[in-house]
DNA sequence: CCGTGCCTAACGATCGATCGATCGGCTTCT
DNA sequence: AGAAGCCGATCGATCGATCGTTAGGCACGG
């Protein structure tokens, strides 16, 4: 028997969201905002080097000379993208506190999530696409994301050194949290019947038992 | 203080493996077997798109009107490598047995883990670029994913059914246990200090931690 | 009256794909 | 055995389309 819910997943699409928004504290107004909104679902949907200026200029009703007075070139509009993604992800992991190492994962793990299905686009461009920009486009992001990895592991080595947090190997347990994280960004849509909050919350737990956290 | 082992994570590229082996049932002998190859070499750089067919030709040292002596298109070439790529994931899972739902649960994440290891190439075309080909095209490999995930919610179910295993939302444990197990693809290569099976134990470890399996 | 925003037109380069021709090797026929 | 014919593999050359990008001009608001 097939769990009903799982039909949803059954898309060829790289992802499933259609919601193209982006974090409240990016304000970009008339055509430069436009720009990078249609860019972010068009480089979602079929990669940036999948989508042509004249895509990219079709979708926002100008003509692909227009682009080039927003952006010097097709890169800088991906490396606009790559950039809000990587600062939002970032600042949610860094924002998220605790008390101890428990609720500490546990919030941290959730804004991991949370960032994953509430931005779903965002997420999938700054994740699969990064490789397109250039070493100096890309490394600023680069550095967000080895913070990020380093947030989550120092969580993880508190817990071990002060014995509630169980796992066999920190490392592996850092790789698996974060992937199922930000896979979410590939399957969630708001079709299903969760919230980001309750996806983002489940996710948490399976973190913390992940984990061996006792209690 | 960063973890040492994470620093190899810490790279622009889309997959750290360079290793581009085919699974050895996949016999492709000469020039044919050559352009696969070094199509998933390229595909997994730099995506299905952002590679040209003068870019394959050259790797394959032929010209790019030989390519069509052996494949009426360059989507036919992608499409053989995720054909390849699903047949290899679902037989290792369809092959994992055991005798409870523990045991079953062990085995099929260790051989979804371990597919993801061993040919972390195919695996991330097989995954990111199967929303370039036609829908005709990507039908067969989206049954044999469906089935994948059939497979790893039935086992859940009967846990549950069974009192042996304890989890919030079933779905959501399959979303996750998939979701952590495919991304080992893009991060592990041989430099790193885990054999493929390490990993794949560690991993069957967490996700019945992540079910709630109890013993 | 000058800047800003967008346009039309076009650039050279590259794209996926096709053409006819050539080569070596194998089979077939005498 | 040797000539004739075929065939798969590869080639150089080139197709029309599209690529990212640029130049120059027109319209409108302060």
């Amino acid at each position: 028997m097939t769990n009903d819910r799982s039909a949803v997943l059954d898309a060829q699409r790289r992802i499933l969201s259609e919601d193209v928004r982006l974090p409240p504290s990016v304000l970009l107004e008339g055509t430069r905002g436009r720009i990078v909104r249609e860019a972010l679902r068009l480089f979602a949907e079929k990669g940036f080097a999948g989508t042509s200026i004249r895509d990219l200029a079709q979708a926002c009703e100008i003509r692909s000379a227009t682009l080039y007075a927003h952006f010097p070139a097709k890169e800088q509009v991906l490396a606009e993208l790559v950039g809000i993604g990587h600062e939002q992800h970032h600042a949610g992991l860094a924002a998220a506190g605790g008390d101890d190492p428990v609720s500490r994962l546990r919030n941290i793990v959730t804004a991991h999530v949370l960032t994953h299905a509430e931005y779903p686009l965002l997420a999938v461009v700054a994740n699969n696409e990064l490789h397109a920009l250039s070493p100096e486009e890309a490394a600023p992001a680069l550095l967000l994301r080895a913070d990020g990895r380093r947030l989550i592991s120092e969580i993880l080595n508190e817990g071990i050194a002060e014995g509630v947090f169980d796992l066999p190997d920190a490392f592996l347990a850092v790789t698996a949290i974060s992937g199922m994280g930000m896979r979410v960004a590939n399957w969630y849509t708001p079709d299903l019947p969760y919230t980001p909050e309750e996806i983002a919350g489940t996710y948490a737990e399976f973190a913390l038992r992940l984990a061996g956290a006792r209690g």
